[in-house]
RNA sequence: GGCCCCUUCGUCUAGCGGCCUAGGACACCGCCCUUUCAAGGCGGCGGCGCGGGUUCGAAUCCCGUAGGGGCUACCA
């Protein structure tokens, strides 16, 4: 099964129609996601519109915000801001005039009509209503004033806004998620498409531009469900009056929700988008997972890239029930991904979260200062590569290979003190001494300092030589060395090391040790 | 209060009348592998909100009911 596009003159274009207020939110850029899988799927078009005409909430930031998390995503738009296309401006806030057309024509055509209704006489009517447990919406008080009222309002010096004329009859469409849906005339009030100062609303701008633009496919967050049987008439309205050639379909995706049963809140570090890239999650795995949350491929495969996710997408298996976000199987969804990578493109990623770190010599706009330290992390990545879950976990893995002598802006090497007290004990002492010994033969021509060489050495000295038990005789061995308890593999990581760092590291380790040992007995 | 939406393992989901003694994934718990940690392999735990229908047969259709959520602005 699949959406009937065939009598759409431009093909399906769909729209991302974020507010700049505060940081994007992940149920924000799954919207988008699901409307760029959507139009992509039927060839068709994203427009991206920015809705900034609440002027006291929007922020710059926020808008540049929006830009930067749908590039990071690969969610590239056909028309809108930086892009452009032939029905902008693509910020609500430059379009004023627009509105204040389209919000003539609708007054001259009879759709909407000033009215003269003050705050407090709609609050008051609302209150009465909810007592005497009727629908609080709007009655009607000046649906049908005749000129001498508005001259007489005028006369008292009342204001006015613009209000949109329902039809007196059931409104009804068939959502692209849930089916048939349907709202009674009484349910649905007139409202309000200009502020008394003359300023456009959202109920107004919102509709207006999607006609303009031309959009065939609305998918949207379910919150803005009741707002659907308000905005088919004004479709209707602006399709009578040539601005539009049809009313388009309508979607409603389910929320996003956090812990409890309620919204992933703001105050979740995990519901801003900034928290993923900062945290070193890929956008192929925020991608993968996000497209889980209210959708599937339809078997049982859930790792899948965009082109998939494009593929697959026809908008006929949107779910209609909230779901719950799951940072942890977002977590192994990216870790998938992560494995999943080329080596070098690894290494390409893990670079910025080491040099954010100060772990790198540093160089300038973006290129290492050192030759070295590239083919040592290129070497060490795989190391790690099944290790991590975020691209951030390299730092902690991979710190002790990147480490400086006091000379320059890199960290010198420093052992784990809760580990070095478990581990750098008295006990540990005999297999320190033979670990040091036996590496330091290594190292010249016919021994040379391999994986093999190491891990035969140490193996002869510490589970031959001192009968001790593997995890007994390296654990020592990789606090020394890696300064941890945990680590990338431990020969493959005093190869990489090399020589001396290790040789000077075990020493170190050895003499604490011995110290130990001479303070016990 | 009114209107509307939603309801399968803890979580995300498959399922669209018989293939379901309900499948997969994450999480969790065992075991195996193992130089740590992972990864990997094997196994386990665990679900159709409830009540009526319709039908030879219902997770799937219908009607109730309960619970959850959204909206109810001269915000978007």
């Amino acid at each position: 099964m699949s959406i009937d596009t065939s009598k759409l003159d431009n093909g399906v274009r769909v729209r991302f129609p974020p507010s700049p207020t505060g940081d994007p939110h992940v149920g924000l850029i799954r919207s988008a996601l699901f409307n760029y899988a959507f139009a992509k799927h039927y060839g068709g078009k994203l427009v991206l519109r920015i809705e900034d005409t609440d002027a006291a909430r929007n922020t710059e930031e926020s808008y540049q915000a929006i830009l930067q998390t749908l590039r990071w995503m690969g969610l590239e738009w056909d028309e809108g801001p930086e892009v452009g296309g032939e029905h902008g401006p693509y910020r609500q806030s430059e379009r004023g005039e627009i509105y204040q057309d389209m919000a003539a024509r609708l007054r001259e055509s009879g759709f909407a009509y000033p009215c003269y209704c003050t705050a407090e006489e709609l609050e008051a009517a609302r209150e009465l209503a909810r007592q005497e447990k009727r629908n609080p919406g709007y009655e009607g008080t000046c649906r049908n004033l005749t000129p001498e009222q508005i001259a007489a309002y005028e006369a008292e010096g009342r204001t006015h806004v613009l209000r949109f004329r329902l039809p007196d009859r059931q409104i009804a469409w068939n959502d692209l998620v849930r089916g048939e849906i349907a709202f009674e005339a009484e349910n649905v009030p007139d409202y309000p498409l200009l502020r008394a100062d003359g300023s456009p609303l959202y109920a107004l701008t919102n509709p207006v531009d999607d006609a303009l633009m031309g959009i065939t496919h609305v998918l949207r967050g379910e919150d803005l469900l009741p707002s659907t049987p308000r905005q088919i008439p004004l479709h209707e309205a602006l399709v009578e009056l040539g601005v539009s050639k049809q009313v388009p379909e309508f979607g409603h995706l389910p929320f996003v929700m956090g812990e409890g049963n309620k919204k992933l809140s703001k105050r979740d570090p995990q519901a801003s988008f900034s928290y993923y890239p900062r945290t070193g999650y890929l956008p192929e795995g925020v991608l993968n997972y996000l497209a889980l949350l209210g959708w599937s491929l339809g078997n049982d495969e859930e790792i899948f890239g965009k082109q998939e996710l494009v593929a697959g997408f026809d908008g006929t298996r949107i779910n209609s029930s909230p779901a719950r976000f799951d940072l942890k199987k977002c977590e192994a969804i990216n870790a998938v991904h992560l494995r999943r990578l080329e080596t070098e493109d690894l290494a390409k990623r893990i670079l910025p979260f080491l040099d954010r770190e100060g772990l790198l010599l540093g160089g300038e706009d973006g290129h290492l200062a050192d030759e070295g330290e590239w083919r040592t992390l290129l070497a060490a990545t795989p190391l790690v590569q099944e290790r991590m879950t975020v691209l951030s976990e390299a730092v902690p893995m991979l710190g002790f290979l990147f480490t400086g002598d006091g000379t320059d802006r890199r960290h010198a090497f420093q052992v784990n003190e809760a580990d070095a007290e478990k581990v750098l004990t008295a006990d540990a002492w005999p297999a320190l001494a033979a670990a040091t010994a036996a590496l330091s033969a290594l190292g010249t021509e016919e021994s040379p300092w391999t994986v093999q060489a190491i891990d035969d050495a140490l193996r002869a000295a510490l589970i031959e030589g001192l009968g001790l038990k593997p995890k007994n005789a390296f654990t020592p061995v990789r606090v020394a060395v890696t300064g941890r308890r945990v680590s990338p593999p431990l020969f493959e990581s005093l190869e990489l090391l090399g020589r001396d760092r290790a040789l000077a590291r075990l020493n170190a380790a050895t003499t604490r040790a011995r110290a130990a040992a001479s303070t016990a007995s």
